[in-house]
DNA sequence: AAAAGATGGTTTCATATGTAACTAATATTG
DNA sequence: CAATATTAGTTACATATGAAACCATCTTTT
């Protein structure tokens, strides 16, 4: 049980925040290269992809809520899917302002290829813990959540 | 329990990485806070200027293990610290291509202030938690670490 | 001990990202 | 129903970040 060499110092290694970072970005570097080196997403436009796919006609402003990007990060990972022709946009007919956003039929498939693909490297990963220990994380990162956000709900 | 509206969908609500990327975001923006608003410091240069309280001497190499930053963040992060009269830049007897890196006087004063404050940042998030919930989640956040990076030790 | 390779660290350049300003449309107020 | 405020989304600009090239030194090989 190694103690800090200083006195009155921090050590970085069991500092929750730090090692939340470190954990929370290997991981999402290995889901991304899954859409990212076999489809060319960024982490952005496969989350506003998935939120897509999942809600059907979904908003800008609705994407952004539910991924917890900020407007114009949505409005990139839009135009930019958009561009791949993965997402098609419909002008919403009761705000004008407002547009509706779909999935194509590129864009679905290449959906309904990556889904398995990040499940099953989910699965691979939690594997590491028994259901009763996956179970408890997921339930212990949902009372951190709401300790460190208590305003906003983040999901 | 609600179901996935669109059968054959992932729900990024429930999937580890998001929930992970999402969580580690707000409490680092949480902390980050403490050190950036009060001290005009960086996440990477509280990182670097934490290890080299920890360990006084350290070379610019071994502060990208310690946190797992890249090289580059390492070297802007120091020249920053340089900069701002928090460090000092030693050269090593033995290796000249190598430098040791110390606290000035000010950035042991600067350190001094913010390790509480990070502390009983981190001892309030951690507080919806029981002691027993507390190591618990250290305990399944190090298993996790083991199956997402078995290469690198992550710390 | 010269040549080739590896290592520590910085600089350059191209891209990503965040903030603020902006446009267009809707909602609210007097 | 005009004036004002709010909302949806994009654009512009300034800064942050990462990959690769680079320089200096050290290590290894022959």
């Amino acid at each position: 049980m190694p103690d800090s060499p200083v006195p009155g110092s921090l050590r970085l290694s069991t500092f929750l925040p730090f090692r939340l970072s470190v954990l929370s970005n290997a991981i999402s570097q290995r889901i991304a290269e899954l859409y990212d080196r076999e489809f060319g997403l960024s982490i952005w436009q496969w989350r506003a992809m998935a939120v897509t796919a999942d809600t059907p006609g979904i908003s800008a402003t609705e994407i952004g809520q539910r991924t917890q990007m900020d407007k114009v990060a949505v409005s990139r990972a839009v135009a930019g899917l958009i561009e791949m022709g993965y997402l098609e946009r419909r002008p919403s007919t009761d705000d004008a302002r407002r547009s509706l956003l779909f999935l194509t039929k590129a864009g679905r498939e290449v959906y309904d290829l990556i889904v398995p693909l990040a499940l099953s490297e989910e699965a691979r990963l939690v594997s590491a813990l028994s259901e009763r220990e996956q179970a408890e994380l997921a339930r212990l990162m949902g009372k951190l959540a709401g300790a460190a956000s208590p305003e906003r709900e983040l999901w």
